[in-house]
DNA sequence: TTCCATATGTGCGGTAGCGCACATAACTTG
DNA sequence: CAAGTTATGTGCGCTACCGCACATATGGAA
């Protein structure tokens, strides 16, 4: 991995080794990024990678009630498309131009075809860690837009579906570190879950009484979480 | 890719080829999870990766001041160390038991020796990809933690890093679309900075004058990211 | 049983950011 | 240069969450 043997301001082709631009090279193709236009909407297949010169591309990630997060930002440093190689196809997040410019754009199929002779360990890896990301993606929404009571929520059935059975054992406290909130916020939270008769605690446990009712008083991102993993680890549900 | 054909509770192992499974099966080593033990802290290099069966494990971020914010959750559904096998080694992140139980674990060298054989280009992309993952992250903490007049901060240094000029074109009302604030907000951010004359702007146009002070009135979160992408990108600094 | 550590509950003033309504300013178009 | 559109600025009441101080309850150890 020779460094500058192009003309590439985008950082990541211009490492590229000469043998995978030698693949590339008749497919690369340099576009015309406007400001504003949508690269790839939530839940699409992108057709083509993109690899900005000198434009900014924002990922974000928009609720159902319009309001948006941005989780990350590209440039000439990196590229828009990881969902192709990584195993999932698609994310649920948009990609649009934050910053008007150039990019050069690869179709999709070539980027794939790098990974094509990896191992299934390979794959399966990748595919894990796309439903890492969206889960970090959601944490990033999560705690910009929603309530602690709905944070709760997708905390307890985050935990929930990762125990065999409706206890956790877990103090309030610990609860207040991870989501990064005061101990009192968690307290009363906890008690208006608790009066509203879906979990019952005591002490350090936490028992779910009202799961589907949990669900309910939840925002959107648990559902998001839940459907990806499911979408990109399907041979695990069915265990 | 079969499935069940072995007794894992986990469920990445539990769909893993014959083949693999042969490999690491004298080195798999069933180990007990108590509850708050630390496997990583931020920064060091984990000596193996862990396969929950019935342990969760908490993926969090802990800032200068103490403060945490969970990014993730990990249970039997994955494993947890994806930067040994992502190119970084390690994450700016600390994994702690969140619920005590059982894991398997495996000597890291084995997770490499998987990816060992892969091209040069796969390693670039999962190393961008692991840089990409540090900014989710941050985003997530700084959504928690920091004030907006520090979050604006934080945005405008990392747009400014993937710029050629000190100016950027972008109305207040946009930025406050992917900060995901009111725009009044930004409005009030904004105009603190530049009467703390770091930055002028008027009608969708913004010169940064103060870079340096920009970077002094931001949160740690700019910082961690921008070590990150020097870290696992170094080819890209040089040119 | 007594005592202590841990877990949960409550009250109160403070503040950052929200939602809304509306004011001003500056480019753009005819 | 008049009018309309877009960008920025301001005021105001509201709410969720913060920080702190302190009260109460419960399980375990001596």
């Amino acid at each position: 991995m020779s460094s500058k043997n192009n003309n590439f301001k985008n950082q990541l082709l211009s490492v590229l080794p000469e043998a995978v631009l030698a693949r590339w090279e008749d497919e690369l193709e340099l576009v015309d990024m406007p400001l504003g236009h949508v690269l790839y909407e939530s839940g699409t297949k992108p057709d083509y990678v993109y690899f900005p010169e000198n434009c900014i591309v924002s990922i974000l990630f928009v609720l159902e009630s319009g309001a948006s997060a941005e989780i990350a930002v590209v440039g000439f440093e990196g590229m828009v498309g990881i969902s192709l190689f990584m195993g999932g196809e698609t994310t649920p997040s948009r990609a649009v131009i934050q910053s008007a410019g150039k990019a050069y754009r690869l179709p999709s199929v070539f980027i794939k075809e790098e990974f094509n002779h990896s191992s299934p360990v390979i794959h399966l890896l990748l595919r894990f860690t796309q439903a890492l990301i969206t889960q970090m993606t959601q944490t990033a929404v999560c705690n910009r837009h929603h309530s602690l009571d709905q944070q709760l929520c997708r905390w307890l059935l985050l935990s929930l579906d990762r125990l065999s059975g409706p206890d956790l054992v877990m103090t309030q406290e610990l609860i207040a570190n991870m989501l990064g909130v005061r101990r009192e916020g968690v307290v009363e939270a906890a008690s208006r879950l608790q009066k509203a008769g879906l979990i019952r605690y005591a002490r350090g446990r936490i028992h779910v009484i009202d799961r589907a009712g949990l669900e309910m008083r939840s925002c959107e991102c648990y559902g998001v979480v839940k459907l990806e993993y499911d979408r990109l680890l399907p041979d695990l549900i069915a265990v």
